[in-house]
DNA sequence: ATGAAACCTTGACTGAGATCAAGTGGAACC
DNA sequence: GGTTCCACTTGATCTCAGTCAAGGTTTCAT
């Protein structure tokens, strides 16, 4: 009975706690994890599963960030999911993966092996529950995007991109509410054309609109200030505010 | 002990038997279904239920098709999903409707009060299981769908839409796999470029030049026939024939 | 039949974003 | 310190799909 040795609310290594399961949180006896969970390093651009392969794994990103990939025949490719820490890869159940998976910066994962993680999921019905949600909260993003990708213009599609991306970052590093926001982008300009079905001159070109007048504030390349939130949110053409201020 | 009595394999009233639970097969006891399953019935053009209403029922598609849609405040639209025969509505766990269901045709749902439909959920692991499975296999058809949106050129978007109709249709009664496909298209041209991130004008042009070109034959404005369904697909982009040619 | 309302097609023009091309800036490496 | 490489920026031009507009079909009610 080692469970109650566990400070639940200081379980910093498995960042799974906070949207899907933490295997220390789940099962009553810590033994039971011997074999099953182990961690993983990817350094920036490698790729962790290539589409098709055999996928015998599940878990989550502890830091760094990675993509989901489609990519067509004649080189045109679309970045499906971001996956920034916290979130959960794999598709208990299923055997191959259907997208490229690939480290867009350095990557730590934490994983399980896929079978003892379907046993242990089947025996605990509330993991197979916040699976479920947290499949469900998936489905819902990619929908979002999907309204993205079909009707937004170039501008809306940089803004609701840079939205997204705040919104994440002070979710994971708790700030203050209101004031500027301040973050770095983890994309080169391509991945974030591949992300938003444009060019990366066009992402080019937008950012340094939306930088002119003064919608961003840009440090270097990459370090990026918001001044006003709501501000970036109208340019996103988002009615709401996505639970972002309150 | 009346489940004796069924015989699941013409369980046809219940759509949801193939993709997900039915709840003849699922449920030892017939009565545990008093009053949890009903139908209901919806005209062309009705809204099953507006996004953010609060949403007390799950079920799947009996006949018809309905569409989910999002709407931008500016009324630029996009369907996130189609929803065809034997296809599941639902959000378990979740309280309200994130997007508008509206019923594209006459439609027929076979729905389950959700409150007893959760409980049957979590007494019924396999229930839970087939329901996270077909939530991967929404969540996978949304991605694919992000590809279609973000990289395919107006052709290629059209003729990949026809295909996951003839694919779908094909699915729900069975023909032979060589030969002609022959369906109605269930949507209006409008309905289409909501689907497809365009303008009903380009939906058309669109369908006249592939019509002109002989991918497609048309017989009034709805009836197609597919004469040579790996051309289409060539059309459409895809590397792979999604199952449908083996 | 006649009119009205949807739904669809086609044409002419426009414009947002793609494409092609040249150049800048910074970090890493000899 | 200079070279190289990569990520990024900016300009010029082109093109695909959007916009605006007119007309055609089908269906349904009067």
């Amino acid at each position: 009975m080692l469970k109650a040795q566990f400070d639940h609310t200081n379980c910093s290594d498995c960042p799974i706690r906070h949207r899907a399961v933490c295997a220390h949180c789940d099962v009553d006896e810590l033994e039971e994890l011997e074999g099953i969970k182990y961690y993983r390093t990817f350094e920036a651009g490698q790729t962790v599963i290539w589409s098709g392969d055999q996928m015998n794994f599940v878990g989550s990103v502890v830091s760094g960030i990675a993509s989901l990939t489609q990519t067509m025949e004649d080189g045109r490719t679309q970045m499906v999911g971001l996956l920034l820490p916290s979130d959960f890869v794999g598709r208990p159940g299923r055997e191959s993966a259907p997208y490229d998976v690939l480290a867009t910066t350095d990557l730590v994962m934490c994983c399980f092996r896929k079978k003892p993680f379907e046993a242990l999921m089947s025996s605990t019905p509330h993991i197979a529950h916040r699976l479920l949600q947290m499949t469900l909260d998936e489905l819902d993003a990619a929908r979002e995007w999907m309204l993205v990708l079909g009707r937004k213009t170039a501008r809306e599609k940089i803004a609701s991109l840079l939205s997204i991306i705040a919104r994440r970052d002070a979710s994971i590093t708790p700030k203050q509410k209101t004031g500027p926001i301040v973050f770095d982008l983890p994309l080169t300009r391509e991945a974030m054309a591949d992300y938003l079905g444009l060019t990366l001159e066009t992402v080019s070109r937008q950012i340094s609109a939306l930088k002119k007048e003064g919608v961003i504030e840009l440090e270097g390349k990459r370090h990026v200030t918001i001044p006003d939130m709501r501000r970036l949110m109208d340019e996103a053409g988002d009615d709401s505010d996505g639970g972002f201020l309150i």
